[in-house]
DNA sequence: TTGCATGCCGTTAGCGCTACCATAACTCTA
DNA sequence: TAGAGTTATGGTAGCGCTAACGGCATGCAA
């Protein structure tokens, strides 16, 4: 079964396997690839002589001979948040077919984490990088923009990009959920979220969320900030701290579904009438959801989606075929879930 | 502050920095690469000729050229198990500040796709692999044996290693549970878990527990697999399922605490007396416990420690300067929580 | 003075592949 | 049978960088 190829001294080379086939290394490289005309039976036999040897082809001096690289650069914030892995996954789906292959960095909210990732990525020399956010260092932004490939930033659309951009628009996603809470008739709201300055989405959702209630007169009645830990403790600490200095409060807007989950189990065990005497929202639409005693209400961040469409554009696979500067803005729909009054 | 460097007609290369700075390419490449000796002056007009042209050094050739290449191969079977992220994040904090970068292969737990993301990682010459478990296909393993790099296998050390291994044994996680659930008076036993035939630790974990039991003369009651979806929600229908079928059994062991948390809410909603009149136990020791209203019986699989570990093997920082085949056996403790009777 | 470091910088020769062309042996038309 | 096309292979010249070495100053002890 299993004939043991005798441990090289040093790697191989296409030398060896052309050596040990008796043709050319350029054939050889030609069958490796599936490309050219070569006849069935050298193919074979250059084939056996290449997986006899347990021969793996050098793709750093491949790439630097064709000036062709498979690799798509992946900036993302972190691992941990479960929306990335997510994104991760769409991106992952559509490159499988594409010979291309995903590269993931990661940046935990830093800036110039994002730089240096961006910098070490680009020395790789990519076909095409997507990242996560408008938001970047100047230098980082100068290099997307020479890079002279496909640059996709996902997640977000409310501002400026450097060339593609797919994702929704948190603004509004906060603008909407101000709208249902003051339909639902709720008076004070009070915001829990991550205490991330370089979290611009929570932020954007923050923005629209105070602006739509502004518009309906309302201003928020509390907040509360936490970094740091498993985030379904913090959500119940961070119930517990607001409800007891704010106790008038009949909404609570969370600015990620963990936390909210961890505000739920809490105000269930109390005994808390939800959501007659308190409403609560969070927001992502995250699978966890599923399995709680009573549905959060929240919004569908689109992930996969996302990840799916920025992948398809770098691999020039979107219809229409436009060059760049594609803008795809999706749209969340509002799960009410058991957690917000009905009118 | 942003002086707009020209887009580049075709990219830099150490040349154009050469002519900007007026001095050889092989000057630039020092000064890029910190080596060799350089004077104030010259290393100065280099760095701001670099800088200003916005070049970005290429790796593909650098790395032809010196053979050394600073990426570690990273290869998983899932980036949603969260498990999987843990490990992740122990290795960066220890590659952090060693100039190596993780790359990382995601095999969604199928062998086939573990070779191929092997192979395509090898064929961009790491300076070590990473990967979880120790059963690969038979040519997997041939590669790795053939790399001539540094290979630490993690998570589980119950078998054969092709070079070096960290991680704990979940064989005797299985057996130390069975003895914790004994003890405890518990007679019927139930498990439930994943379908995945290749989820090779969940099946050691209750491998080692059927063993533990049948110690005391006492078999599984009863089983529930699951594939897919929600785990917080699988677990909650899994459990309300074999509580229906085999009403009688008393404790219930889950493969992973996700599914366990849903089994627990399912149980405190049911009002069922837990740990009194049914035990559970999950496993990993997820952060996600920390936030639910009962703790979780389960037993911590040392993911970071496992990660950092590894990293320092790939990096040659272990003390004891042990070339290659080191076994790192971590031992998990097992934390019985709010679900398990006290005996 | 000689001898030998040492600092600074350039030249040369690849790293292992692939693009591009050349070549040779055929087949097929007209 | 010339000419043109097709198929199957090989040779050559880099891709952009770095290892290795060499050269020329300058410094300093002998």
């Amino acid at each position: 079964m299993s004939n043991t190829p005798v441990a090289p001294r040093r790697t191989l080379t296409l030398r060896d396997v052309s050596e040990a086939s008796g043709v050319s290394e350029m054939t050889v490289s030609r069958v490796l690839r599936n490309r050219g005309d070569v006849s069935e039976a050298t193919r074979e036999r250059v084939l056996e002589a290449a997986r006899s040897l347990g021969y793996v082809p050098n793709k750093i001096a491949g790439a630097l001979a064709s000036q062709r690289v498979n690799l798509v650069a992946v900036i993302i914030p972190s691992l941990s948040n479960m929306v990335y892995p997510e994104v991760m996954t769409g991106i992952s789906n559509v490159l499988e077919d594409t010979g291309l292959q995903p590269v993931v960095g990661v940046t935990h909210y830093v800036p110039d984490r994002e730089e240096a990732v961006l910098y070490e990525m680009l020395s790789w020399r990519p076909s095409g990088v997507i990242l996560a956010g408008l938001e970047h260092t100047d230098a980082a932004r100068a290099m997307l923009e020479n890079a002279g490939i496909p640059i996709v930033e996902v997640m977000d659309i409310d501002g400026p990009a450097v060339d593609s951009v797919v994702g929704i628009s948190h603004r509004r996603a906060g603008l909407e959920m101000a709208g249902a809470i003051v339909r639902a008739g709720y008076k004070r709201i009070g915001f829990l979220g991550t205490m991330m300055p370089h979290d611009h989405r929570a932020r954007k959702r923050l923005d629209g969320l105070e602006e739509g209630l502004a518009q309906a007169g309302i201003q928020l009645a509390d907040r509360e900030y936490y970094s740091g830990g498993s985030a379904l403790l913090k959500g119940r600490e961070m119930t517990q701290a607001i409800l007891a200095r704010t106790p008038d409060i009949d909404f609570l807007y969370y600015s990620n579904d963990m936390i909210g989950a961890g505000g739920l189990l809490y105000c269930l065990e109390q005994g808390i009438d939800v959501p007659g005497k308190l409403g609560l929202a969070g927001f992502n639409g995250v699978e966890l959801l599923e399995g709680l005693p009573r549905r959060l209400a929240t919004m569908d961040a689109c992930r996969l989606e996302i990840g799916r469409i920025a992948a398809e554009i770098i691999a020039g696979k979107r219809s229409g075929g436009i060059v760049g500067g594609e803008v795809v803005e999706l749209t969340p729909k509002l799960q009410l879930g058991d957690t917000v009054r009905k009118p």
